[in-house]
DNA sequence: AAGTGGTCTAGACCACCAT
DNA sequence: TGGTGGTCTAGACCACTTA
């Protein structure tokens, strides 16, 4: 029915496309876990039947992604969300000064609710259906700045308990891939100023009406399936949402 | 005096990072200029004499860092901040139906002064040298939407002029490029929520006191010379800042 | 010493663009 | 038709880690 021959959709993928098609199933099946090495190139090539450039040029792809990480002499491994590694990959808040400092993470609530029209379409489920709601305060050295909330779909993390959130020694992202095999891989997020809400303001000690940052973000997964939904609430007297645009020299 | 036989500092780096830095200095020399096509890969090998995967290899970091610019069949060039192609790469304010639009920018006001010292440690000079200062207002789909305060160093931009900034048919980092030589590549931000100012809350439409989101930009070019002070500030009553973090699948 | 990823080569062939 | 970048090969050698 529709012209298949427009320019920029090749009907032959190149081959090391193909390659990191492969390498994706191979990750969300399971096959490779997270913290694991993956075989090593020469036996890859082998495996498939390609140059080993072939291979490279496709680990490239996922690297770049942050999905594998290499390391010279010992293997390519798949990344993992410890605290030390992906904690700031994905957390942009720091104090004024820019130093980088962990958070500490107190649970505030967990319930199950039914999902929006709004959640679900972000969530790529059916309004209605069973949602997980969490809400956390995190401290920076030890003062309440940011309230976050969570909105997760029940169905892709069956038999979630309070009690992961509320004892965890990793990160979130690390229970999440851990516990139930859903990995984050990246994120969108939209911010705006906004005033505090009562119940947020008390929870950061900050007057009413007093200005705050709102990031909304989704986290999306290996085959860019949405993951999870957060907003946190900020508050930036004291501290700053960090990013750059352009990769470094 | 230091040991210079210290675990990652190789004595000698790999070629193609040498290419690499002979290819910026030839961009920072204006031996290949904004817009312009670099030699055929098969010629920079030659010139090197090195292999065409190399030459490759190095261009390949300088497309990534959005400096050249692959065109199959056509030829690489060095990438140039129009209108179209460079503009949504480094301005994130987007309606709240996630739309592009088009900014456009009225001049408010264009002086001279005296670095402080914040300033001037940001913009790599002295403090008390001279620099630029302009005030923008940026109307997005016809509504006031951000202000922005631009401060420059004015021995990096000989003998700007406030007409440059009144009638300008692209963007301000093109007008940085074409008239002086001075290429935008990457930026760092800080984002936090405040309340607006007076002035700035008078330029934007919006009542005293209300919630804005602040923007504070280095801009840096292609030795990662700090090129740009900017601080915005957004209204997001009905827009928002939007970030990815981690590549695209 | 054995195994891993990192660099580099010298080519072949393809897809695309201009003329 | 000639020139460009894009893919792919089959190796060699190096740097690093682990045992």
């Amino acid at each position: 029915m529709t012209d298949t021959t427009s320019p920029g959709v090749p009907l032959t993928a190149p081959l090391y496309k193909e390659l990191v098609r492969q390498m994706r199933d191979a990750l969300g099946s399971g096959e490779w876990k997270p913290g694991e090495a993956i075989p090593a190139e020469r036996r890859l090539a082998d495996r498939w039947g390609v140059s080993i450039g072939t291979v490279r040029k496709a680990i490239d792809e996922l690297v770049a992604a942050n999905i594998l990480i290499r390391q010279q002499g010992r293997g390519t491994f798949v990344a993992t969300h410890t605290r030390d590694r992906m904690l700031f990959y994905f957390f942009h808040v720091v104090p004024e000064d820019g130093a980088k400092v962990y958070p500490v993470v107190r649970l505030v609530s967990f319930t199950r609710g039914k999902a929006d029209r709004g959640e679900a379409d972000h969530l790529a489920i059916v309004s209605g259906d069973t949602v997980v709601r969490i809400r956390n305060l995190l401290e920076l050295a030890g003062d309440p700045i940011i309230v976050d909330d969570l909105v997760l779909a029940a169905a892709r993390f069956p038999g979630m308990t309070e009690r992961q959130f509320r004892d965890r020694p990793s990160t979130i992202y690390n229970l999440y891939q851990d516990a139930f095999g859903v990995s984050v891989v990246r994120t969108k997020e939209r911010l705006r100023a906004r005033t505090a809400e009562p119940d947020v303001a008390a929870l950061l000690g900050m007057p009413r009406g007093a200005p705050i940052l709102e990031i909304r973000r989704i986290a999306l997964g290996l085959a860019d399936e949405p993951i999870e939904l957060r907003t946190s609430r900020v508050n930036t007297q004291h501290h700053e949402y960090y990013a750059e645009i352009g990769g470094a020299p």
